[in-house]
RNA sequence: GGGGCCGUGGUCUAGCUUGGCUAUGACUCCAGCCUGGGGCGCUGGAAAUCCUGGGUUCGAAUCCCAGCGGCCCCA
């Protein structure tokens, strides 16, 4: 009983696609091209990170508001920069006979919210203004669409904060960056958190941090960004306020987004293995899933012993007894282990007779047996220590995946594995497009979370270098 | 942005090069029997606009053109 992963890092897209349809997370077939349907697991999932993450901000004084679909072109292209960025993939709406008057559908809020922000914020007693959606974005993408990860119709939450000082837009995209760390860290994602070179900066902004999660085909996959917009929609926008001391100005934003269905790729992509899924059980939409071996002439009391564990465990966890009877108990096993359930309660004849529990974890497949009377405590411990080990795997993952880089030459090499190279580079834009052309990837970042200083020389002109970067091909 | 490959029941697939019988097989699904600690077996049944539109031809899943959709590589 071998736990191998070996088939996502052989052939990704096979894997990814057949295990969504079969595990019910999301149906490609719909005939619009980038919209997937979300089914039962795909959409439980979805909201259990959407509910994890809303409290984490609502916490953190972040109030829920629902903005419009839409926006005026006008509106649209008031931040020269923001437009220039989107421009080519929004959706408009055109009524026939009114042509003057299009609407563009977002693909991200600011300029829809931003008007309104104008009208709100009068005074430093407004601020700071921290707001949040759980909404669809648009994006109109030309490129090849991929399930989850590059989609046209985008679930995801945006939250905007308005500030009176830059110091205090600072200390937001550290808040900001701390509540998605522990939303990755409930459900196991290792990433890296980067700070992105200013010609991949969000269109607008100083600055940008994002989240590039692994993925098993060395592509990252960028789960959440964070962006701290200093006063350049402010202005655009005509956002105002009045100091303390009297004095007017304009405020300082950030806003970020956390993609649902990315993050919903990132833990199919990696936590699974060749039998399928692997959940961890703070989204699994079941946790627990109890067998019943059934024997001949022992049907009933076997039945009624499922039934008592299942009363003991099910205000606590999710779970299901599957008692149905036209499947073998081999059968089920396989079909919830390509599910990605936690934890498989198996109850046989011996169990009845020893008052036992027969339990087995899905990320290792280890059987352990416990007493009745233990049942609750070693549930517990097993779902922590699960979670756990999906944890720690990933981040194994994450840190094997990195490798130092000295020529653009081993850039390849290492890209060309699959793999993440971390190279010193001199800052130049043309040292990144020089990269860019010959390696097949592109400068991501520079870690934030950690500082690192470049010892030597730029990996492409050879001057002395001014940061160490990471370079991976991305989705 | 450039190039390549592909599209056949719900899924995977044979057939396409060299046009010609009722479109192949498996899985899935339905009814029933048999099983039961890892996908078992048996009987019967259902399920296809051969991606769409146009063209060539006596005749197109097969050849040509366009579109839609998917996958891969390069920039």
């Amino acid at each position: 009983m071998a736990v191998t992963a070996l088939k996502k890092f052989t052939n990704f897209s096979t894997w990814f696609d057949e295990l969504l349809l079969k595990a019910k997370i999301v149906d490609g077939r719909y005939p619009v091209k980038g919209f997937p349907v979300y089914m039962e697991n795909g959409a439980f999932i979805l909201n259990r990170l959407k509910s994890m993450l809303e409290s984490l901000l609502e916490e953190t004084g972040h109030k829920p508001v629902y903005f419009p679909l839409v926006t005026t072109e006008e509106m649209f292209a008031r931040e020269t920069q923001h437009i220039k960025g989107f421009q080519p993939e929004v959706f408009k709406i055109e009524q026939p006979g009114e042509r003057e008057r299009k609407l563009v559908v977002r693909p991200t809020s600011e300029t829809i919210m931003y008007p309104m922000f104008k009208l709100w914020i009068r005074s430093h007693a407004d601020l700071p203004l921290k707001v949040h959606q759980s909404v669809n974005v648009y994006r109109y993408e030309t490129k090849a669409t991929r399930l989850l990860y590059r989609v046209r119709e985008i679930p995801w939450n945006e939250a905007h904060t308005v500030h009176e000082t830059p110091s205090d837009a600072e200390r937001q995209v550290r808040e900001a960056i701390e509540i998605y760390s522990k939303v990755l860290r409930e459900v196991g994602i290792s990433y890296l958190i980067l700070k992105r070179p200013d010609f991949d900066k969000f269109p607008g902004a100083s600055y940008s941090i994002a989240f590039d999660a692994w993925n098993p085909d060395g592509k990252v996959n960028q789960v959440a960004t964070v962006h701290n917009l200093g006063r350049n929609f402010a202005k655009a926008f005509e956002i105002e306020f009045e100091r303390r001391d009297g004095s007017r100005g304009h405020p300082y934003q950030t806003c970020y987004g956390f993609g649902y269905s990315r993050v919903l790729a990132a833990i199919i992509a990696q936590h699974g293995d060749d039998r399928g899924l692997v959940l961890p059980p703070s989204v699994a939409p079941t946790q627990i899933v109890i067998i019943p071996i059934p024997f001949k002439g022992h049907e009933k009391e076997i039945i009624d012993y499922c039934k008592e564990v299942k009363e003991r465990l099910e205000s606590r966890w999710r779970v299901i007894l599957d008692d149905t009877e036209d499947m073998t108990p081999g059968e089920k096993f396989y079909h919830w282990e390509m599910m990605g359930t936690p934890l498989r309660i198996e109850i046989g004849p011996r169990e009845v007779s020893e008052r036992t529990i027969t339990i087995t974890r899905r990320d290792t497949l280890e059987r352990v047996k416990v007493e009745f009377g233990d049942l609750e405590s070693s549930i517990e411990r097993l779902m922590d220590e699960l979670a756990r080990n999906l944890r720690e795997k990933s981040e194994r993952m994450m840190r094997e995946l990195i490798t130092d880089a000295r020529s653009l030459d081993e850039i390849r090499k290492i890209l060309d594995e699959r793999r993440i190279a971390r190279v010193e580079w001199c800052g130049e834009t043309g040292c990144a497009d020089n990269i860019k052309e010959n390696v097949g990837g592109e400068i991501r970042g520079e870690r934030y979370d950690v500082a690192e200083r470049p010892q030597g020389t730029c990996v492409a002109c050879g001057k002395p270098a001014k940061t160490v970067v990471y370079i991976a091909r991305a989705y």
